[in-house]
DNA sequence: AGGAACTCGATCATCGGTGTACGAGTTGCA
DNA sequence: TGCAACTCGTACACCGATGATCGAGTTCCT
């Protein structure tokens, strides 16, 4: 009896309270992880949907001992794009928002295009296997603080009110994405890709409401 | 002998010139062709990856019958994809581009953005499938007219000209692209799309270059 | 040092998608 | 009316990916 077992018990499995990280793995076993997770990243930003196999290969390891770790691909893409989140919220925790909203607008957006460069592959590929619900519940907090500051902007008279603060969220979202994919086929140079995002965005933000106004309705 | 061949030669194969639409095909099967790229562009739209099986079904039609028509789903997807540019190429061409270079935009981005919204489902399929020169080729005439306004515009002084052309392009392609995902998810009304682009897009192109300037190098 | 935790390779069953082949039925066209 | 074109269902071979199992070796931790 007492069947194997091999390797460790999923982290993710049951767990209940969030945060809870390594449990009560070997030291061996924690770099491991970290190994997997990083190499998913990068696998998965060189072909959207990578295997299981390539990413155990990008690891440098076996394709078992990553199922090992993670019972099933679609744990594994979310595992990475969780750890690729708190990390990215290490970084943004520590922008500073208060100030012109405009400044502070720029300050997060540029801390933030780094981030989507490296995760959005990863982002992509969770979007066709995890649910839409989890995926939005992962943003939360990242969106949550891009759209308080959009709103204060918008009360402050900065920012234009005459456009609903999810669209604007929304174009901010899909131009850093843009820029990121232009920097991925050598249509743009990466340094660049910050200022460019702003040139687009600050103006568009700030347009005087009564200039293009009168269109329809 | 005479190996029965099913079905019809593939229209695409050899045909070397383009254009060279329905071959000798029986009027039948001109008609269930058309069915064909209609329904590869609703399933894609509603299955990202949909197999070949699910277009046959989505046409209400046998899964042999569609590889009597297309040997293989790469051709079928690149046969749908230029039967879509081809339908857009037909409503784009009307537009006119002449006098205020504004305005003029206001209507190209109006008119492109039902295209838009209707074949880029069917766009992302085909670049997973097709070599992105092939893409490019396609897009060619669309962009091109798209990028000649652009250029125009920044030679009048209508359009901000501290920002690439090819930038331009690339924000309004990411803007309209959004609205398209926003309205599909039912977080945005199809009618006030173009309303919302342009809102967003004219401003940040027409901005006073002196304004946001100075920000590096 | 010893046992448990962990890695690793090989192997296997399964599933879903692609593309081919056959044979018989149906339909347009001359 | 008759033939060729076309449709359609079934069946098959093939491939690649998933996920499980076994039996070893290796490595951490006490």
């Amino acid at each position: 009896m007492t069947t194997k077992r091999t390797t460790t018990r999923g982290t993710t499995a049951g767990a209940s309270a969030a945060g809870g990280r390594a449990a009560n793995q070997r030291a061996d076993a924690q770099r491991n992880r970290a190994r997997i997770l990083a190499a998913t990243a990068t696998a998965i930003r060189k072909n959207a949907d990578a295997s299981v196999a390539d990413i155990a290969a990008e690891a440098g390891m076996g394709r078992v001992t990553v199922y090992g770790h993670f019972p099933t691909r679609a744990e594994l893409i979310e595992a990475a794009l969780v750890d690729s989140l708190e990390r990215g919220e290490d970084v943004l925790s520590g922008v500073p928002l208060d100030g012109d909203p405009a400044e502070a607008f720029r300050r997060l957006v540029t801390s933030s295009w780094v981030l989507v460069d490296q995760s959005r592959a990863l982002l992509a590929a969770a979007l066709k296997e995890l649910p839409a619900a989890r995926i939005r519940e992962l943003h939360e907090k990242a969106e949550g603080r891009m759209r308080a500051l959009l709103l204060r902007g918008q009360r402050e008279g900065i920012f234009r009110a005459d456009l609903p603060v999810s669209w604007l969220l929304t174009t901010t979202h899909v131009v850093m994405n843009g820029a990121a994919e232009e920097v991925r086929s050598g249509r743009l140079d990466a340094d660049d890709a910050p200022w460019f995002i702003e040139a687009i965005l600050l103006p568009a933000f700030t347009a005087a409401t009564s200039a293009a106004g009168e269109g329809v309705r």
